[in-house]
DNA sequence: TTAATTTAATTGATCGATTAATTATTTGCA
DNA sequence: TGCAAATAATTAATCGATCAATTAAATTAA
């Protein structure tokens, strides 16, 4: 009834002789960066398994065999290709919070390294964690959520206490509307969008604001 | 990056006009049969949907607007085929206990008509009911298990309380001890492997008494 | 050193299931 | 009556996942 195949290993990839071999050690980078460049290209939620294994020249069989199935894999490209990534961003603001100015441009100048050494960070960052129905908004918002944001937030709110800066901005909002307005400016509307929807504060009211913090410097309103 | 297809209703099969279509009046059966008829050739198991559609000549997703998932389409063909041919056998069964030359010989007679009438339920019955690891087991256990075996060996039981049958063998076992050796000898083997790990009495005993019983007629040890 | 055996890696085929597109038929309305 | 909108029925394409077969490499035994 079932006709039987006869696949089998091909080409034969070398490798490096000695000790037994515990995994393909080059391989399994090589299946995250084709799933990450499918993710930035296509999306997330359009980009099928098979689809990763034509671009790493694959089966998508591997890709279960490596990495089980396929919400294993989207974790693994965020454990090991975002979050690492994101998170050498923590370690260049500095700590003095009533510094609010040098914060905003040590934040703005580590964001901006971080582009110049990942490229596709941008797109994906958009599209899975600041658009509406993105892919990583929950993975994101836990797990670099307390870190990164959270940490810039906590200084612009003591900032608001000491009285240096304008005490109607949310300062979760305005770290990222930071990023929007000097990084994403093409991908501007459905950031503003989606703030709008999760703020009570108007977009506009919130796009002027943070537009006249970076214009007129600091202090309050 | 998805390349779009064009389906469509093709040849166009001829519907009967008039009244709404509540569902396709005929298809549903024909599935149905073909399900069966791929059941009984290649066992429940070994049956893909794609069999099926294959056998009924329609597409695997018409089986899923039909029928939900592929459970739930083994499920009708046990409720709508499997079922109602067993049920004709329950109303052939004498009232009279005591009587057990006649309740067998009606018994055996009623499964014999059976056989004649639906020639597919013998390879069935004996794949996926009586041997080890057939996917009916549970459900006919279930559902024809407290109307027919069970509703005979209540007899056979009642016939050895009163001493006119050996005490010494289960009747439920007998029972299907019986089908086995009257309608199902080439099948025999996986009877008595099944029966033979389902009970303490063993295999070739039970054999041997079964046998005796009925070459001996009836009546205590 | 060589031969046999085990283990890791990979494929092709196939599985059950879902979806968007499409067509035929029926219904509701002017 | 005629026609537009709705519904039923069906397909091709694709999805994530599994499995047996297969091969290369590594290990063990002789």
């Amino acid at each position: 009834m079932v006709t039987k195949r006869a696949p089998g290993r091909p080409p034969a990839r070398p490798r490096t002789p000695g000790r037994p071999v515990a995994a393909s050690p080059d391989l399994r980078p090589r299946l995250l960066d084709a799933a990450l460049a499918c993710y930035v290209r296509d999306g997330i939620a359009a980009t099928s398994l098979r689809a990763i294994a034509r671009e790493a020249g694959v089966t998508p069989a591997l890709l279960h065999y490596y990495f089980g199935d396929a919400q294993q894999l989207r974790e693994a490209v965020v454990e090991e290709r975002l979050l690492p990534a994101v998170d050498t961003l923590r370690e260049s603001l500095p700590v003095d919070a009533s510094d609010v100015a040098g914060l905003i441009a040590a934040f703005v100048r580590g964001v901006a390294g971080l582009v110049e050494r990942h490229p596709w960070l941008p797109a994906l960052w958009v599209r899975e964690v600041l658009c509406e129905g993105g892919q990583l908004r929950d993975v994101l918002l836990e797990r670099v959520g307390p870190q990164l944001p959270v940490l810039l937030a906590q200084r612009f709110a003591q900032a608001q206490r000491e009285g240096v800066l304008n005490p109607d901005l949310d300062p979760r909002l305005t770290v990222v509307s930071l990023i929007g307005l000097t990084l994403f400016p093409a991908a501007s509307a459905p950031i503003w969008r989606s703030l709008f929807q999760a703020s009570d504060i108007g977009a506009e009211t919130l796009r002027a604001h943070t537009i006249a913090l970076l214009d007129r410097g600091l202090g309050p309103g």
